[in-house]
DNA sequence: TGCTTTCATTTTGTATACAATATTGAAATC
DNA sequence: GATTTCAATATTGTATACAAAATGAAAGCA
């Protein structure tokens, strides 16, 4: 009986989530979409003025957004200087993607275990896109590609919690725009590891699995650090970049 | 020049954050608090009103921590209807319990590559304080010790991304109070685990501490298991247990 | 010039007002 | 007696108002 009253109200909220959504929530997404393609750099304060104006909001929503990118790790609260795009120091996503390493282990053990042969299906699939993509030699096609591919891994291992926490973590990483460093030699062995990944999948081989996906993520952190290095080298730090515009004289 | 300027920012966060803390963040601690503590039951309505009443505090601040706490996955966000408080049912536990043991593997592993021996010093010595509680029989202490010895384990791996991801994670399975279903052999097998995960930690040694902590990881959602599966049956399903004070006449 | 000090402006934090939606409960209907 | 209808009430979502703090520029001083 009360199951169905549960069943009823979970029935309400998808057929809301598809169509009207909350403020808040329509906020949060736009914000946390320009501050992971880096429109809002890391460091840049978000006035709130501003970006009621640019997002057509009242402030009460548009704070409510902040708070939840806030604790989504996207945004540092400062008292009474209010909200910054957080820092994207080295250390940082250095951290962030030992976390993300072993999240994807264990999604590929588990993916090993449970997934279904048409998820592996699925995921096969989308690597032969990513060949081909790589065969075009199409960078911005394959990155997104490749992000769909681990993404697949992820979900694959049947795990909500491991899902929504890889996926925050991946928005994290995903404003270092290490795709310039990618020389063709590293985007050669990305795809030579990948090929090695899916065939373990295949295989449901977990062990080995477990060992590339923490290879690949190995890899993936030095051209990111190598990024970051450049990138702190040219502009001061990296992090304290654009807090002011010091544009003086 | 620029990072004294962020060295002055955050040397006044870290002031503020000792003293006058925004409304907003003592909100969601105190909501964050009541939920962990289960005095706000899973599936509870987070009633505007009454709780403004209850903190002192406005709607604005009380809405800012409620999404804060949706976005750390405590409460979920109903619209038009408001938060409740996050159901807790036997799945989702398992599956932040799959991720806990994870991220304790790879804690383990960095704490012995990296951590200080003070650390590991003071790791040990919260260890026999527990085993101080265990011998006196303090089933409520032992809990506490036991949370300290672990969350000490992962602070080690010196991986603040790491740090906070298991705290949020470790607060959702907090909130199962399995503590009642701690038989008196239970309780001695952890003991005896804890004894072996000291060994190996102070021996640096990786290999084994993983596969310990794995262990106990996995006899603790066994134990977790039994309770939400007694407390499912008493009363219907746990989740749905308060949604409705349906003390009809 | 270089450094405070002062004070108007801006920005944030909080409270409240208003509109839209959901909930409740009693009358009406079957 | 059970279900439906519908208006009164309560609750939420959003916008705005107000107070406190931070910011920045001009004035004063060494």
């Amino acid at each position: 009986m009360q199951n169905i009253e549960i069943a009823l109200i979970e029935a309400r909220n998808e057929a809301h989530s598809g169509g009207a959504r909350m403020l808040n929530a329509a906020a949060a997404e736009q914000l946390r979409e320009m501050i992971v393609h880096g429109s809002l750099a890391p460091g840049a304060r978000l006035n709130e003025r501003e970006l009621t104006a640019l997002l057509g909001v009242s402030r009460t929503p548009l704070r409510e957004a902040t708070r939840m990118l806030a604790s989504e790790g996207l945004v540092d609260l400062l008292p009474n200087r209010g909200a910054r795009v957080a820092a994207l120091n080295i250390d940082t996503v250095r951290h962030t993607l030992a976390v993300m390493g072993t999240l994807e282990a264990l999604a590929g053990q588990l993916a090993c275990e449970n997934a279904s042969d048409g998820a592996i299906a699925e995921i096969r699939a989308t690597h032969y896109e990513m060949l081909a993509d790589h065969a075009r030699g199409d960078l911005d096609a394959y990155f997104k590609r490749n992000q769909t591919v681990h993404l697949l891994i992820i979900d694959a291992a049947d795990n909500p919690v491991l899902s929504q926490l890889y996926r925050s973590l991946n928005d994290q990483v995903r404003r270092v725009r290490y795709m310039a460093n990618l020389s063709q030699s590293r985007w050669d062995q990305a795809i030579a590891e990948h090929n090695d990944i899916m065939d373990a999948l295949g295989k449901r081989d977990a062990t080995r699995l477990k060992a590339m996906l923490a290879d690949h993520l190995a890899h993936k952190l030095t051209v990111v650090s190598q990024t970051l290095a450049t990138v702190a080298h040219n502009s001061a730090t990296f992090d304290t970049a654009n807090i002011k515009s010091k544009a003086r004289k």
